[in-house]
DNA sequence: CATTTTTTTTAGACAAACCAAAAACATACC
DNA sequence: GGTATGTTTTTGGTTTGTCTAAAAAAAATG
C-alpha cells in the first residue's frame, strides 16, 4: 500500500506539523528529508492522489486523517521497537535511533500487538516520548523545553527534542536522563546559559543550544 | 551492498544447492522465486557480476564463498528472529516464516549479535534447522525423511522439510513436533503410507507426501 | 509594483525488478 | 552425425520509485 519511503515523508510531514507551523513547506520537508525540494514536490503530489495528505499548491501539506494513521502506526512500530531495544537488548538510548528507522517498516499488525504485550504496554519509549495506542491515541502532558522554564523553578525532564547521538551521550556525560529532576537556579543574561541544579545536588550550566532541547514539566 | 532481493535470491540458491544437485538450474530457480526463468537469468547475471555467485551460461548456478557467506547470514537472521517470535513473543511455529522473511534482511550486526545473546545462543529454529553461528557454522546431524526409515526403527523427529503452514498445523493436529519419539510399525505397499506409534502410545498412520517432509534421526 | 524568494513544473535521468517472445544452445534420440 | 526437444539466454520493453537541474509561476517583501 504504502512504501517506506512513503511512509518516512509522512512521518516526516506529521512529525513536522507538530513541531511548527499548521502546514509543512516544501522547503522544510526537503531539508528534514535531506533531499530537493522538486523531489518533495513529486512525492508530495503522489501522497495526495492517494489521499494521504491534504496539499494545495504554494500552500503546504498536511497529513490528511488516512496520513496521521499512517505516520501514527510507524511511530508506534518505530517506538516499541526503540523500547525492546533498550529493555530487552540493553542498548543504550542513543543508539537505538538508527536500527528502528528500519524495523518501524515491517508489516505484521500481530508482530506488534504481541510485542507491544511482551514489553508490558510501554507508555513512553526512551526518549520519552509517549507511544501511540493502536487507535493513534496517546496521552501528552504538557511539556516545555528547559530553556522556557522561569528560574526558581523546580522541573523533571521527561523528553528530548534532539535524539541525535550527540546530543545524547552528553547529557549521559552530564548526568541527565529521562526522570531526572532539577530545579533552575539562574539565567545569564550574556550568553543565555542556565545554571541549574541536578537532584543529587549536582550544580551545572547548559548552553542555549542543549536547553531548547531538554522538555521538562514543571512539578 | 546487496538488496533485499538479491539476499532472496542468494538464500534460495543456497537452499536449492544444499537440497539437491550441485549446480542449480535456471528453471528450478524461477520456479523456487516464484518468477520467470528470463528474470532469473537476469538476476543472476547480476549477481556473477558482483562476484556473489559462480555461473556459467547454460550450465547453472552456485553461491559462491562471498555469496554462501551472505546467505548464512540471511539464514542466521531468519532462525534467530524465528525463535524470538516463538520463545518470546508466544507465535505458534506455522506463524512465523512471513514474519521472519521480512525480519531477516534487517541490517545491523550488532542487534543480531544481542538477539543471539538475549535468546540464549540457540543452536535450532522452531522448525529444527540448525542456526549458523557468526562465521556461518552449524551442526548438522545426519537426518533422514521419515520415508525412508526402516520399519522397527525407534526414531526422534528433529525437523521437518516443508514449513508450510498447512503441513506444520497437520502435524500438530496428529501430535507431532519437533523432539517427538516414535517408531516405525509398518509401512504398506499398496499406498506407501507408514504406520508409526508415536511416545505416548498414539497409533497413527502418515502418507508419503507428509513422511518425505519429516525430518527424523534414528536413536 | 518591482524585485527577491519560494515553490512548482518540466523534462529528463537512473536503478531495480519484472516479463513475453525470439533466438541460441545443449543434448539426446534416431 | 543430424535433427527434434526442452532449456536458457537475449532482446526489447514495462513498471515503479526515486532523483535532479533548470525554467516558470506564485508569493512575499519593501
Ligand atoms: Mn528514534
Ligand atoms: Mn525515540
Ligand atoms: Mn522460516
Ligand atoms: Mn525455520
Amino acid at each position: 500500500m504504502f512504501s517506506y519511503v512513503e511512509e518516512n515523508y509522512l512521518k516526516a510531514i506529521y512529525h513536522l506539523s507538530q513541531h511548527g507551523e499548521t502546514s509543512v513547506s516544501t522547503n522544510a520537508l526537503a531539508e528534514e528529508m535531506k533531499t530537493t525540494p522538486a523531489s518533495v514536490s513529486d512525492m508530495v503530489r503522489k501522497l495526495s492522489k492517494k489521499k494521504a495528505v491534504d496539499y494545495q499548491k504554494y500552500r503546504g501539506v498536511n497529513v490528511s486523517n488516512k496520513g496521521k494513521e499512517i505516520a501514527l502506526k510507524v511511530i508506534r512500530k518505530h517506538r516499541l521497537w526503540e523500547v525492546f531495544l533498550v529493555d530487552k537488548l540493553k542498548f543504550k538510548w542513543d543508539e537505538v535511533h538508527e536500527i528502528a528507522e528500519e524495523l518501524e517498516h515491517i508489516k505484521s499488525p500481530l508482530l506488534i500487538k504481541r510485542l507491544d504485550e511482551f514489553l508490558g504496554f510501554p507508555k513512553h519509549d526512551p526518549h520519552g516520548d509517549p507511544i501511540p495506542d493502536e487507535d493513534g491515541n496517546f496521552s501528552s502532558v504538557k511539556k516545555q523545553p528547559l530553556q522556557d522554564t522561569e528560574v526558581g523553578a523546580k522541573a523533571t525532564v521527561i523528553g528530548v527534542d534532539d535524539s541525535s547521538p550527540a546530543f545524547l551521550k552528553y547529557l549521559d556525560k552530564v548526568g541527565i536522563s529521562i526522570g531526572t529532576k532539577l530545579s533552575i537556579e539562574d539565567k545569564n543574561e550574556f550568553d543565555g546559559s542556565m545554571d541549574i541544579v541536578l537532584e543529587e545536588s549536582k550544580a551545572i550550566t547548559i548552553s542555549p543550544a542543549a536547553a531548547v532541547n531538554l522538555l521538562v514539566v514543571i512539578e
